[in-house]
DNA sequence: TGTATTTTGTTGCAGATGTATTATAACCAG
DNA sequence: CTGGTTATAATACATCTGCAACAAAATACA
C-alpha cells in the first residue's frame, strides 16, 4: 500500500491556491504553474489530482458556492431575538458585504469567478446555484423583518428580496473598486436606510 | 505622401473587436491574433495602431467609459413632462439595464472590463469614472424624482442616489447570470417599486 | 525487510502568445 | 509617372501554457 494522502484536503489546497491568484492577479493567471508555486506542489501533484485544469477552475469555483451556502444557511438558523429585530438583520446583511479585508478578498473571488462563468458555460451554474442562495438568504430576512403575520406567498415580498439581493451584489461592487472608510461608512448607511425602511412600511 | 487613413477609426474599430470578444469569449481571450481576426485585419495593422496589447485594453475600456458617460450626461440634459416624472425616470434608468439584446452586450463587455480593472491597476481608473458618472446620473435621477423644493446639499438623497446605483449594479449582474424573460419583468417591477417609493416618501 | 502501489517531481512537446523585424503594397505630392 | 512615406502583411523568435510521459521517492502491508 502506498502513501496515503486525504485527497479531500489536497484538492481545497490547491483550489485555495487558485483563489489567492485569482484575488489579487485574476483567474486567467491561475495556471498550473502558478497554482503549483502558490501551494507549494508539483505540477505532477496538482495533475494527480485534478485531470485538467477546467476541472480544477470547476471545483475552486464549487468550493466557493459551498461555503458561502453552508455559512448562509448557518445564520438563517439563528434565533433572533425580538427587540432589535431590525438592527440584528441589518448586521447580518452587513456581514455578506466585503467590509474588511478577509471579505473584501473573498469578494474579489467571486468576482473572479462570476465573470468568467459569463463566458464558460461549465461554470454558469455555479453562479446561478450561489444566486439562488444569496435570493432565499435575502427572502428569510425580509420575511423575519415583516414578522410572522406576513402572508408567506407574497409577490411582493419575492420582488423586495430580489431588490435586496441586487443591492448587496451592487454595493460589494461598489465597495471592490473603491475600498475607502468613506464608501464603507456610507455601506452601511444605505443597508440600515433600507432596514428601516422595510421594517417601517409593514 | 503616404496612405491617409483615419487613425481614430481604425482605433475604435479595432476596439470594438475587443469588445465583441470580450463580450462572447471573455476578455482574456482577446489576443492580438483573435482581435485582428475578428476586425479583418493582420497583426501588424493591430500594431501599427497600438504599441502593445496593454494599450489596446486601456483604450477599448477608456471608449466604453466615454461612450456610457456621454450617453448619460445626454440623457440628464431631456427635459421631463412634469405629470409622469415617476414614470418617466424609471423609463429612464430601466435603459441602463440589460432587458434586451444589445445592452446585454453591453453589460457583459462592461462586466469583462471592470473585473479586469480589479487586479490591473492600470484600468482601475477607467472603473472609478465610470462610477462617479453613474452615481451623478443617478442623484440627478434622484434629485429630478424629489422636485426642485428638496434641499441641493441632502446627505440623505446622496445615499438614496448610491443606494439606486448599487441597485442598477447588481439588477444587471444578475441579469447577466439569468437573462430570462421573467426575470426582465421582475426586474422592471422593482425599478418602478423604488421610483414609486422615492416620489411617495417626499 | 521487501515490494507493490501510489504519490511526487521533472522533463518534453506541441501549440499559443506578445512583440520585433522585415518585406510588400498602397498612396499622394512632385 | 515616380519617389518617398506610410500602411499592411508576413514571419521570426522567445516565452508561456496545458498536458502527457516518465522517473524518482515514499509508504503500508506481506
Amino acid at each position: 500500500m502506498p502513501k496515503l494522502v486525504n485527497e479531500e484536503k489536497r484538492r481545497e489546497r490547491i483550489a485555495k491556491a487558485v483563489w489567492n491568484i485569482a484575488a489579487d492577479q485574476g483567474l486567467e493567471r491561475a495556471t498550473i504553474r502558478a497554482v503549483a508555486a502558490e501551494c507549494g506542489l508539483s505540477v505532477g501533484s496538482i495533475q494527480h489530482s485534478f485531470r485538467t485544469q477546467e476541472e480544477l477552475k470547476r471545483f475552486a469555483m464549487e468550493l466557493v458556492v459551498q461555503r458561502v451556502t453552508t455559512r448562509l444557511n448557518d445564520a438563517e438558523g439563528l434565533p433572533f431575538r425580538a427587540g432589535d429585530k431590525a438592527a440584528a438583520i441589518a448586521g447580518l446583511l452587513m456581514e455578506t458585504l466585503p467590509l474588511d479585508a478577509e471579505r473584501e478578498k473573498e469578494a474579489r473571488i467571486w468576482a473572479a469567478f462570476s465573470t468568467a462563468a459569463l463566458t464558460d458555460e461549465g461554470l454558469g451554474n455555479y453562479s446561478r446555484q450561489m444566486n439562488s442562495a444569496l435570493e432565499r438568504f435575502c427572502l428569510r430576512c425580509m420575511q423575519e423583518l415583516n414578522g410572522p403575520e406576513s402572508p408567506k406567498e407574497d409577490c411582493g415580498i419575492r420582488l423586495e428580496a430580489m431588490h435586496l439581493h441586487s443591492l448587496l451584489d451592487g454595493l460589494t461592487l461598489a465597495l471592490l473598486t473603491d475600498p475607502s472608510h468613506a464608501r464603507r461608512q456610507e455601506t452601511k448607511c444605505i443597508v440600515r436606510n433600507f432596514v428601516e425602511q422595510c421594517a417601517k412600511t409593514r
